[in-house]
This record gives C-alpha cells, structure tokens and sequence, in this order.
DNA sequence: TATGAATGAGATTTCATTCAT
DNA sequence: AATGAATGAAATCTCATTCAT
C-alpha cells in the first residue's frame, strides 16, 4: 500500500511514503542487529537521520513500529514458489537452505520477536498468525503431496506442524550455533517429511 | 523466614544457600510469567522477601541472575529416561506430550532466553551449550534406533538436528498458539522420526 | 476585530471568520472538559476539523488562544438583568442559581483559568480585569440598594468584595462538591446581602 | 507519623524522613512559586538537593507528590481557635486577615490545586474533603451562634456554605488582585455573617 | 549477610511551534 | 488560507547498581 504512493510519477511531490519507509528500514536495520530492548527510538532515528519525534509521529508508540516492521519480516520469509506438489516441496525446501544464509538478520528479528510475542499481546498475535499462515501453506503442500499419491489427507495437519516446526528449530539452530550445519538438516526434513507422508497415516 | 536460618542444623554456619534459592525461584517465578525485561530486580527482591541490595549480593548482575536461572530451567527440560533405543525414543516423545502441558512456565522463559541470547554473549553461549548438548542427546538415541536396525549411522546427527528442531518448534506453536494440537505434533513427529530413520539414509 | 472581517459583504466570499470561530469553539469544548494542560493544540485542530497549522495561523501560541477562549467564557457569566435596585439583585441572585447549572463547563475551565493566571502574566491581566469589571457591576447594584435606603453607600465596595467573593466560591463549591446545595447556598448569600446591608455600615 | 521517626533522640541515624521532607518542602516552594505545570520533577528534585530518582522513591508519581503536598497546606490554612461561639467567629475572621497576608504561597497553591482538581480524580478528591472539613467547622461554629442566640439553627449549613465561599472568593480575590482591599472584606464579611444570622432564618 | 536509601543514566512519549508547499 | 510533515526540547518515569550502616 505504501508502494502505491511511491509509484507516483511525479518525484517532486513530497513523499512522506519515503520518510516512513526510511524509518521502518531503519528500525529494521537496528532492531535486527541490536535487539528490541537494546535498540531505542532515537538510535532509529539516528539511523534513519530523522528528529527523535518523527518517530512517533509515524507510529504512535515502539510497539506499532515493531509491528510494523515485524510484517515486512514475515512477508521476507515466504519460502514457497508456484510449483505444486512435491515439487513443489523440494524446491521449497532448497529456497529454504539459501534463505537461511541470507536473511539471518530477519530470522534474528522473528525469533527474538517470538519471546517478545511471550509477554506483550500484540507482537504475540502478529507472530501468531504469522505461525498460522505459514503452517497453513506447509498444509497446502502437504495436502497436494498426499493427494498426488493418494492416500489420506487426514495426516497433513499434524505433519505441517511437524515441518513447521522442524523449520522454526532449525532456524533457531543455525542462529544460535555458528558450527550447526543446516544444509544437513533441511536434507533431513526434506527427506523425513516426504518419506514420512505414508507412515504419517496410520499412527496420527 | 529470615528465621529458619537459625536452625542451623548442620555446621555453624549461616545458610545463605536458602537465601539464594529464594531468590533464584522468585526469579524463575517472574521471569517466566513477565518476559525479561518486564521484570526488575526490585520485583524480583519483593517476590523473594528479600531486600533489593541483597540480589546484587548473590548474583554481580541481572545478567548473571538470569544465567543461574537458565541452569535451572535447563535442567528442568530434560526429556529423555533411562530406556534404550526405539523404546527409550517413544518414551521420551511420550514424556515430552505431558511436559509440553506441565512446563509451559519453563518453556516460556526458555524461549524468550533464546532471543535475548540473539544478542546477548553469555545468555547466548548458554542457550547453545544446551542446545547442543539436548542435539547430542537425541542423536545417542537416533544412533541406538540405527544400530538396532543395522544400518548406517551416519545420518544420525542430521535426524537429530530436525527432531530437535521440531521440538523446538512445536514448544514455540504450542507456547504462542493457544488452539495449536501439540499431542498430535508429537505423534507426528514420533511416527516421522521413527519411520525416516531409513530414507535418510540416502538422502543425506 | 472578528466583526470587521465578518463585515465582508457576506456569504460569497469564504469566511475566515468562520474557520476562526470554529477553532474557538473546539478550544472552549476541550478546554473545558479536558483541562489546559490536558488539552494539545492537536486535539483542538481535530475537534475543530482543521489542520494543526491553522490553529497557529490564527493564534499566535497557545497562551494567545486560550486567552480569547478567556474573553468568550467571560461574557458568558454575566448575571445581571435590565432591572435596578433591590429587584435588580433579586433578579441576578435568581438567575445565578440556573447559570451555575447550566454552565458548569464554563465555570470549569473559568476556575482552571484562575489557577493558571497566577503563574502566567497574560492569563491573569484578563482574569484579573475580568473579576474587578464583576465586582464593579455588583458595587453598582449595591450603591443602588443602599441609596433605595436613603443610608451611607460607604460600604458598596466592601459588600461588592464579599459578594462576589461568595458567587466566586459558590462556583468553586458546586464544581468540586457533587453533594453541594447551590440553591440553598445563594439563598442564603441573597438573604445576607440584602439584610447586611445594614449592619455593614457600622462595622465597616 | 513521620514525626515520630525524628523524634528519636538519637541524631545519628540514617533519617529518611528528613529526606521526604526535604522534598516535600521543596515541592511546595516550587509548585507554589511557579505553579503545578511549570514545574518539574528534576527542579523540585534540585530544590531539594537530591537525585531527580528519589523523588519517584519517596512518590510513586507526581500526582502523589502534589498530593502529599496537598495535604500538608491544608492544615496550613486553618484559621479557627480554641475560643466557641461568636467570639470564636470573630477570632477567626481576625486570624483570616492576618493569614491573607502570611500564607499567600499556601493560597497560590491552593487554588492552582482547585483547577488542577477538576480534571484530575485524586486531587479533586483531597480538595472536596477539604472543602467539606472547612465548611464542617464554619457550619459549627454558625451552629453554636445560632444557639447562643436561641433561633432556630437550620440555615447553619446554608450560612456556612456562604461564608466559606466568601472565603474562598476573598483568596482568590486577594491573590488576583493586587489592589484588592482584603480586610475590608473580610470586616465586611464578618459584619454580615454576624447581623445575617437573624434574617437567614426566615429566607432559608 | 542484609537492608533500603540514593544515584544517575536513559527510555518513551508528548507537544508547541515552524516551515515548505 | 490551509495543510501536515518535521523539529527539538522537555517531562515523567524506570531501573540496575552502589553504598553506608
């Protein structure tokens, strides 16, 4: 939505787009590396080269800026493509090997928005649904795989909160052990996750 | 309170143990159900009965406060029995269905620890040494299952590197989403852990 | 001044003084409510439906706007009628007691204006003038009452002090004190009025 | 109660009342001064000569302090004696005029605090009660002349409302106006409480 | 060991005012 | 006349930490 502004031809105009975008990229940019509690407004503002009060005339307290930046992270995180099936699976799968090496910043900012979410309402909702959707998508494939081979259907839910969940473990993994080898894991999950599609339906 | 040291039923010394137990409890108490920064020491004195000045006595920083406090919760998160192989594995999944009801306290501090060790050296060292101590454990057990079956070991660390991710990942849907089916998650994963020993094999 | 840009021919051209008017207006209505210091220039341009630059457009600052909201709330105290003498007092003493309930929001911000003339120059030159113009208006009535009586009109200004005194801390009584009897109070302030009249020549 | 801690003869204990009050008193110098909105924490904390932190020790908010402070210029404005009667009523209104004089920074607060109370509960609450204790003991004392007269002592309430409100609006009006002939008044005011006892019996 | 007063830095937030358009 | 983005100062409040007793 912000885009549509920006796609206004005339660059003369002023564009308050760009000054709210510079402060989300910014806050991103801080929030990523520092942290949410060791990253205060005026640092983002610093970094934004913006007066400390533009800040909050943008999002009325840190909280709605962290949530707002929060969903440009989700959105950066998307690690499905149009293939369909179990194709579409594998190529979602290895998206995913490269995403981990080149968004760490975000999967730095999403997982420590996650103990945020603990303890505050609304950054925990947008994490929530955030969880949900992407569980839901893993679902989807899930659904398409076993239909492809023509077994139950019944399984997919517990299976995408399995592969979900096995994503978010490994993200955490390679965040937090320089020496964890994801390549490894995520072959493991893909391998696990499109083998296990069978034995899935007779234990759940 | 302060009186119960007096019984000093063993050497004639003063219990300051006791004393700091309190404290480290109250800490567990409000960290988990507050969010670290949420909490004070002050807060955390109150909960204790204790004066303020004295949690700096224990513990030089809030900081190393709450890396005493993650020792215990550790501990605390221990899933794994004295069963062997594919047996010790479905009891430990089995033990983790209950504990994933009865710790949520534990899990929720555990959690947000790990996104303030994001950023934050020492907490950040002690979630790893954790995590990785928990990987190896699941891989001693993968190791069993893979012996017992009489096939190649070698994927053992990366079967470990996604069941403890997925344990991971369900404690976090499980902790955020409050109509997430985390019984049947560990089915899943139960049934996929178990199932996949042998594809990933080859895929690995 | 706001007559002579009102006195533009009339409706075709736009009318400043509306807009004026209309910030005014939203100045009284917060003000009154919410209290000076509660109350932002940018609540009063939403309330008033205008930018927030305007209202410094037509108000140098702040002080200068509640100022002229001073001069608005002012008029709209008076209590006198047409009538003289004896009735005249009668008359005003009647018409007090529905004012105090019709207008409490202009006796609201009245008193709250009268707290920050103390400390503010401007605010109380106009507070200032506007009780001695009040207390004049009563002397003069007083002066009739007791040349009605043919006796010393020496007293006039003592009497004008304690009366208008006494309507100044009937107002004060009736905003703070819910269970305040205002009906009774100026009852009883007519009744001393006029009978003290008397006695008040003496002690004076 | 906090007198009671420095009546300990020994001197040399740590006296933390000493330092509440010292804040406490120097509240009152700068919020009498300047007023409740121009001054801050940090200047009172400076008056007082201690860290703008210990002020949140000792009161939780600002809203507490000027209520504390509240509390202390309320008993500050008493101006009834031991004496009963009309002889008490007169001894007051002497006692009033010198206090005029005297307490002018008890009264600048005071009626600061009247404005400030109708817009926020708490202080609102301790100016009413105090209001209504000051009207109390004026209601007596009309109640005992009554008495001592052997007329009826119904109008007692009604008087007292008129000549606390008279008192009030003499505060104010000696405050405001520089010019104002504050003994006269109050001789004025004490003439007609006294003569008007008589009439107010019949209006009332 | 234990207390709690005291410190001082820093964080969020609010707001009157200015200014380019 | 009108807009609303932008500024910068200041205010309240929180808090880990220190220190005298």
């Amino acid at each position: 939505m912000l885009v549509e502004r920006s796609t206004k031809t005339k660059e003369s105009l002023k564009m308050p787009a760009d000054t709210r975008d510079k402060i989300l990229q910014a806050a991103f940019t801080r929030l990523s590396s520092q942290g949410y509690e060791n990253t205060s407004i005026k640092e983002i503002a610093e970094e934004a080269g913006v007066a400390q009060g533009l800040v909050h005339y943008y999002f009325k307290s840190k909280q709605q800026l962290v949530l707002a930046v929060l969903m440009d992270v989700c959105a950066k995180l998307e690690i499905y493509g149009p293939e369909l099936g179990e194709a579409g699976a594998l190529a979602a799968f290895e998206n995913f090997k490269s995403v981990l090496r080149t968004r760490r910043d975000a999967h730095n900012l999403y997982v420590e928005l996650i103990g945020v979410g603990l303890h505050d309402r609304e950054v925990g909702t947008g994490i929530r649904d955030d969880i949900r959707r992407h569980r839901g998508e893993v679902e989807d494939i899930a659904r398409q795989v076993l239909a492809q081979r023509e077994v139950d259907p019944g399984p997919a839910r517990a299976i995408a909160s399995v592969v979900w969940g096995a994503i978010l473990g490994i993200i955490v993994q390679s965040l937090v052990d320089e020496d964890f080898n994801s390549d490894e894991a995520v072959d493991a999950l893909a391998a696990m996750a499109l083998s296990a599609v069978y034995p899935g339906t007779q234990s759940a």
